[in-house]
DNA sequence: TGGTACATGTAACATGTTACATGATTAG
DNA sequence: CTAATCATGTAACATGTTACATGTACCA
């Protein structure tokens, strides 16, 4: 059978197993914290594409454990699709930004509302900036070195963030809301 | 008829109906050129959409013209259920970036190769950020006072082209490639 | 008169999302 | 003993993608 190509989800997961055996659960968790900065996965994909997978086989299932878990493996199979997937041009980017698009249609609703989702959107990146600060900061010294490939993703990571917070903190002032103390600073200047 | 809610596609066809009427055509690029960076849309969803927003009175088309062509207008339930959705808080963004998860998983491919990848895309984002550097520089001088709202969109896109940049310019030197001359610099320091 | 850009549309399929159903194990 | 968390899975549906089919009008 010819085997139509890997999607880059299964691919992901078939990547991941390559550091050993994990249930579907585990592979949502690692992934979440792997790649759920620039690749959203649900956990219904995740069980979705394990099944696929086995069935052509791509992964092998283990008995299952405690928790009636139930742990894949990698085979030879799913190593060369992976491989394969690997070596392709991968394609460009999709961003997809709700909250942009509210933006740009930003006189249909009352202003006092944009500024709001705003403000709470730019609460959630400011904390994701931290975790992905967090990580960062408890890399070791020669992780360049060691793993160029995660410190690069997790670069993006701290990248796109701060370039969306300085997104807001740099807002046209109709849309900053000027009302309340002034609370919720864009990011502090270096 | 209860109506589903609208989703963020459907809502921006009829946000630019707002304009004026419109054929899908016009639509496909319109959107493209107003929220493609950080909204794709495929020509097929335009017509797919268009046509179950007729089903539900949301749109109206109007005679054909020249080549066929099918304008579409808004109608008053089209304004309200756009409406709804403007005032509604906007999920949180996706980005999906396949070349991370090339990046990532980088060794399982040639140096060479994934080398290659991040030039291609480099010189993409490169162009890109071109782009909206012109459209910047075409601005009016009080284009944030007339319409903030376009003016931060378009903002964005300069901020997210300039971080991927500058992500690309500070990989570790792994993933460099310093083979061949100087060529095609990260992006030159203001 | 022939190629290119304009313009609409369908079909088939892949992928993603939401909601729910079910049960095991652990911690308090 | 009971609530929370772990864990798997299905069903239904929405959305997105790719490929193709069809025809119109302009312009060189």
């Amino acid at each position: 059978m010819p085997e139509r190509p890997l999607n880059a989800t299964a691919a992901s997961l078939l990547g991941f197993l390559h550091d050993g055996p994990m249930t579907g659960w585990d592979l949502v968790e690692y992934a979440q914290q792997r790649i759920g900065a620039f690749w959203s996965l649900t956990q219904s994909q995740v069980y979705r594409e394990l099944t696929a997978m086995a069935a052509a086989g791509l992964v092998r299932a283990g008995e299952r454990g405690r928790r009636d878990r139930k742990p894949y493996e990698i085979t030879d199979a799913g190593r060369a699709a992976f491989a394969d997937w690997a070596a392709k041009p991968p394609a460009e980017e999709s961003i997809r930004f709700p909250l942009l698009l509210t933006v740009l249609f930003g006189r249909h609703l009352p202003a006092d509302r944009l500024v709001a989702f705003l403000a709470e959107q730019r609460a959630a990146h400011a904390a994701r900036l931290v975790e992905y600060e967090q990580v960062d900061a408890a890399l070791p010294d020669d992780a360049e070195a060691v793993d160029p490939y995660s410190v690069a993703t997790l670069r993006f990571g701290l990248a796109y963030e701060r370039a969306v917070l300085d997104w807001f903190a740099d807002l046209p002032p109709a849309l900053r809301g000027n009302a309340g103390p002034a609370d919720e600073p864009g990011r502090p200047p270096e």
